[in-house]
DNA sequence: TAAAAATACTCCATAGGTATTTTAT
DNA sequence: ATAAAATACCTATGGAGTATTTTTA
């Protein structure tokens, strides 16, 4: 199953439209149609009911929209999470020239590393 | 981001090992080697030490480790969910051969379905 | 008949496989 | 020296786009 989309579908409920999300999302009609489609085939149940009207929910759809919005929930906690961690290290950057970066670099960088153990480097 | 490479990163971390794991995955061992590299490339950050003696997590990796049992719950109570409410259903099941399938059933399912919308048909 | 969604078709990206190399103990 | 993971390379599947058709209020 795809978080991206999942949040395609929660999208489209949200825009009771597949046209309206699509353009929210950056992407066709048919796209995102297809992507529903794809839950809908993982899930083994219709999701939504189409009409020229747009879309609304299934019984179903129901249960995976609110299944949905707590996952996509989850996931930015895991992704801020993992920034704050990255925040908190120390970090040098350095940035170099290639014929440094692949024959000087490398040799002071293990020097380097074996002596600030706790000094992230990029 | 993809559950089915949270779902493969959750079982690596159980066995401590991206062989074994591919094994138990029914996936080869590069396959497998490359979710996790895309799991890692997502959340932009390395989840596992890798070495000869297999993998352990990182910090960032057990945060993720973390969040991924509850969303592969998640996913499964979706999954149960959905069978749920299909099981509560009324369905009448249908085979028939091709030429029938095509040519006799959609007449006669439309007028079924006028008078008994509340059962679903397969 | 007009809107919204589905389908047909095409192309490109990428997932995953096999073979091989690299790494670390 | 050996076990584990990474990389290189190739193929095939499928995701997403454009153009078109189908559906239904």
């Amino acid at each position: 199953m795809n978080l991206d989309y999942l949040k395609s579908f929660y999208v489209t409920v949200k825009c009771n439209s597949i046209s309206k999300a699509a353009k929210q999302l950056h992407l066709t009609q048919p796209g995102l149609s297809m992507q529903i489609q794809n839950l809908e085939d993982e899930v083994g149940a219709k999701l939504l009911i189409r009409s020229n009207k747009g879309v609304e929910l299934t019984e179903e759809g129901k249960i995976v929209f609110e299944h949905a919005t707590t996952m996509l929930s989850i996931q930015k906690n895991i992704k801020r999470s993992i920034k704050d961690l990255e925040k908190s290290k120390k970090t040098l950057s350095i940035v170099a020239c290639k014929s440094l970066g692949e024959y000087v670099l490398p040799c002071s960088l293990y020097t380097f590393k074996e002596i600030y153990t706790d000094v992230g480097v990029k």
